[in-house]
DNA sequence: TATTATAGTTAGGCTTGCCTAACTTTGTAA
DNA sequence: TTACAAAGTTAGGCAAGCCTAACTATAATA
């Protein structure tokens, strides 16, 4: 039946899913090349990585066929894409982070920190854009901060 | 010559590290068994584990020895347990989270955020603790807004 | 001091994730 | 339509980390 064991994936198939769920957006499939070249990876590793997740029920997958997600992978991956989103614009935008290494940190940190720690604190990145919405501008406040703060 | 070949470690050499330098705390020597029931562990894990470190310069160790750190190494575990100490406070007392999962979840964030965004990070929860103090009780004001925030 | 339990090590094996090199398939352009 | 380049796959290998089972050393006690 190939349902999905929804079992939870490493930090590794969940960058290729959400790879794949990123590239699918322009043309709703994804090439093994493209997911190579944006996770940084062999070609052989992506080939890797879609048995898996053909096995787990996330991706069609057959050789030298298109790849596309299937609705649970899509449904994971969009998950995955919104929390990964909210992270990296919290590194961004109120830790003054640069975009790639913001965007490594933030593919990395679900995996790490866990489903509790990274729920609480997509409710805190919440809690301090909305005092920053109310004019208490956090962002600007802390960059002040940092200029002195050495750790 | 053994010297430190201070090559990022990876996190679970950071965890081994971290658990000797915490247990050595008490007397100074750590043990192998203890070192194992810390992390969760088999026996036969430290003693790779150790071999490594040495081999690092990290860590005095010869089978059936007593274990230390090198100067290196506590000086390496010192800065480990201190960033993930902080972490850890920021995750029970501002975001709430449980010891356990937080004790966790701060062990690993270093490694995945990776040394630019702990460095901020750390800041970032300086500045906010410092606004506690100041009287703006932040931890409170978001326990209350956690309530009402579904991520 | 001999015995035995405990601590620690070694050997061998498994999984994940990656790599390169060689091969196959596909698609494009003469 | 053939020939070649590009995309994709397969085979084989490597490193990190972990495990269990069997062994060895140490230490405690009779």
């Amino acid at each position: 039946m190939a349902e999905a064991k929804n079992n939870n994936l490493s930090a590794s198939l969940e960058d290729y899913l959400e790879a794949i769920y990123n590239l699918s957006g322009e043309f709703n499939t994804a090439r093994s090349k493209d997911i190579a070249k944006l996770l940084g990876v062999s070609k052989s590793s992506v080939t890797g990585a879609l048995r898996v997740l053909k096995e787990r029920g996330l991706a069609h997958y057959k050789p030298y066929d298109s790849i596309t997600l299937t609705k649970t992978g899509r449904k994971a991956a969009a998950e995955i894409a919104r929390k990964h989103n909210i992270l990296k614009s919290f590194f961004i935008n109120v830790l003054g982070i640069e975009t790639d290494i913001a965007h490594q940190a933030a593919c990395k940190a679900e995996h790490t920190l866990g489903a509790e720690v990274i729920s609480r604190l997509l409710c805190f990145i919440e809690f301090v854009t909305k005092h920053n919405a109310k004019g208490y501008d956090w962002a600007n406040k802390f960059k002040k901060f940092y200029k002195n703060c050495k750790k």
